[in-house]
DNA sequence: TTGAAAATGAAAGTCGTTTTCAATTGGCGA
DNA sequence: TCGCCAATTGAAAACGACTTTCATTTTCAA
């Protein structure tokens, strides 16, 4: 890692490395608050910001990228090979991963036609993961009574 | 529209009415500002939170849905019989859509084989439109001095 | 018409993100 | 190895979009 950051430019710290080990140690999907919880059990001295511009750097370099899932908190997750998809449980917000090879060429073919030249992907499906599935919800409604409940 | 409300057990009002009007006579992709100048126009008394309550309120009545391209501003998009994709294009924050019916079968089988129900497809390619294509790009660059390398 | 409930507008609060700035530190060149 | 200078850090504040609060006004069913 050391070397990768020197080859790019960039100075060794001992706060960064930590960082760094630290996001690749947890699993991905994780927020800015997750990864500084993270951080400051083995280094409490080490600040918010710091964190935070990290993260960014570990974006820049293109180790990973922000995932929205619309919630206001952006997740960062690890580049992986394979681009994939993700499904979010608007019950417990869980994010499970899949595959989305079969969907790439459509969607290449898609912007080849608006000649679009694109170089992200995201994909992202809500709903209700296989804990959370049930059939009476009451929290996607616009009737009135249902604001309420949705309040509490 | 004043029957709709009602029906759902909202009151019709003459600045909800306006927000309505307005939401569905400018384009879509329409932040909250974008619809509270357009409301303002027409009504300068209207309230930002009125603005913004009733941008919610379209949402649960289910004729416009979030978009979220990662930029920290939320869209809405009124919905539409079919459901479409973004590009997003990095340079001129343009917003294009484009039909996803070709994509939306492997979606649904992937989320089969999770057992996940899905209720909300979010599908948005990043790059650079047409009109900002360029090969000597140099806004997404991961070195620091290496910039220099690179353009040669 | 009238009163309960809903809606409004101004202002303030929330919260994740980003910047500022003074102090510290890493690492290259001498 | 040493010293310099730019990169980095940490605390705090700034920022900005979103959301809530609360007193007042308005709607609409009875």
């Amino acid at each position: 890692m050391k070397e990768l950051l020197r080859t790019k430019g960039f100075k060794s710290t001992p706060q960064r490395e930590l960082i760094f080990d630290c996001f690749f140690s947890l699993g991905k999907h994780v927020s800015v608050d997750e990864l500084y919880q993270k951080v400051r059990e083995l280094d409490p001295s080490v600040g918010h910001s710091t964190v935070w511009r990290n993260l960014k750097l570990i974006c820049q370099l293109g180790l990973a990228e922000e995932v929205n899932i619309g919630d206001g908190i952006t997740r960062y997750d690890r580049t992986t090979p394979k681009p994939h998809g993700h499904f979010f449980c608007r019950n417990c917000k869980k994010l499970l991963e899949f595959d989305v090879g079969s969907v790439m060429g459509a969607l290449v073919e898609a912007a080849h036609e608006f000649e679009f030249e694109p170089d992200g992907y995201k994909i992202e499906v809500q709903g209700y993961c296989s804990d959370c599935r049930q059939d009476d919800r009451t929290n996607d409604v616009a009737t009135r009574s249902a604001n309420d409940e949705r309040k509490a």
